[in-house]
DNA sequence: TTGACTTTGTTAGCGGTACTAACATATGTG
DNA sequence: CACATATGTTAGTACCGCTAACAAAGTCAA
């Protein structure tokens, strides 16, 4: 029974390499990493990534695009977890995303703040907006309003922006060691009522 | 007349260097500069400017410190430009906190994306918390509270992670070229007046 | 089975980068 | 002027991204 015969052939590199690079940038930063590192942990040569990917950007679009997607798995998780129209659907869905957030800083930093900034990747362009798409309908339901309504898309807008703005205000301790006095939770809850007013029936 | 001779010293290597390293940044990103390359342009040896910082990441600190007192003297000019309680004073305090990080993105990323991550730099976190000073101040004085009082707290916080949200939001073209509708103006009056109702009175 | 083709590893090496050590030159102060 | 200090240089080390040339393993048809 052979468990790990060291075989010529890796079997799995592609994908073992994308987690020893996640890894990698949880416990030393989104620059805390090389392809070097990422393959002394495979147990391959420091060449063998190349016939995987083009060049270390490549690598890290298929590290950041693994994060995009369990994080976007998260929030449709929350936001199903309460039916259509209850407000703690919201307050669910903004949980969700600061949690991805704090349980992953390393990877969001880079999906957001774009690390080498400039990346001209279609794919996750495409994967945000997937994710706005969940805010949008989510926002749509509970104003019982079309998703095109741009009073529904202001608003989803404006929930993005403030809980996007406090994951990241949160991540560096920004928020936790200055003067900032407000919970979580109530700053999620003032957020929700701020832009969605549950008397809104017309 | 010496206008430029080459002189052995440079005279003002620590500031010019700090200021290379901030141009290469704008013009090929948060992690497109080298030491090397800051020199090339400096026109000294790449063993230079260990006679001024320690290591890159304390040339890093340099030009993000010098990026937040930009901020910072914009933020409090927007501010001056209002009289206290004219509601337009808090969306001119957004604007320029958007206007900078549009017109130098690369710094605007690194001062809290933090590039490199978990930095230890109490200067920095100071010109931060400094930052968040001007907001719960004009906050405070539109409210006609006290700078202690928690709702102006509050809604100071939630204004900042609105317009910072925004600023990262806006920068990668996440919400330029995706489905987005409103217009920046119009989303500062909408979170202006969420947060802020005018017929605060007592 | 076998033998060609493809895939996925290897080693060796190039050029670039951060940083250090040892040395050289300018500056300022008694 | 003499000497200490500040600020530059050259030379060298170690690491990294990436490529080229080669080797082993998997695939597939005759």
């Amino acid at each position: 029974m052979i468990e790990k015969k060291k075989k010529y052939h890796h079997g799995d590199l592609k994908e073992q390499l994308v987690e020893s690079v996640r890894q990698l940038i949880e416990s030393h930063g989104p620059d805390g990493w090389s392809i070097a590192e990422a393959c002394r942990s495979a147990g391959v040569s420091t060449a063998a990534p190349y016939k995987h990917f083009k060049d270390r950007e490549e690598i890290l679009h298929e590290v950041i695009l693994s994060g995009m997607r369990r994080m976007g798995e998260a929030m449709q998780a929350a936001a199903d977890a309460y039916p259509a129209g209850d407000p703690e659907r919201i307050v669910a869905l903004g949980k969700s995303y600061i949690d991805f957030a704090r349980s992953e800083p390393g990877i969001f930093a880079l999906m957001f703040g774009m690390a080498g900034s400039r990346i001209e990747a279609p794919k996750l362009t495409e994967e945000g907006r997937g994710k706005f798409a969940i805010v949008i309908r989510v926002v749509a339901e509970h104003m019982g309003r079309s998703q095109d309504d741009p009073a529904v898309n202001a608003r989803a807008y404006a929930l993005w922006c403030a809980v996007h703005g406090h994951s990241f205000l949160a991540l560096d301790g920004k928020a936790d060691k200055t003067e900032i006095t407000v919970s979580e939770d109530d700053y999620l809850h003032l957020v929700g009522a701020a832009f969605l007013p549950p008397t809104k029936t017309d």
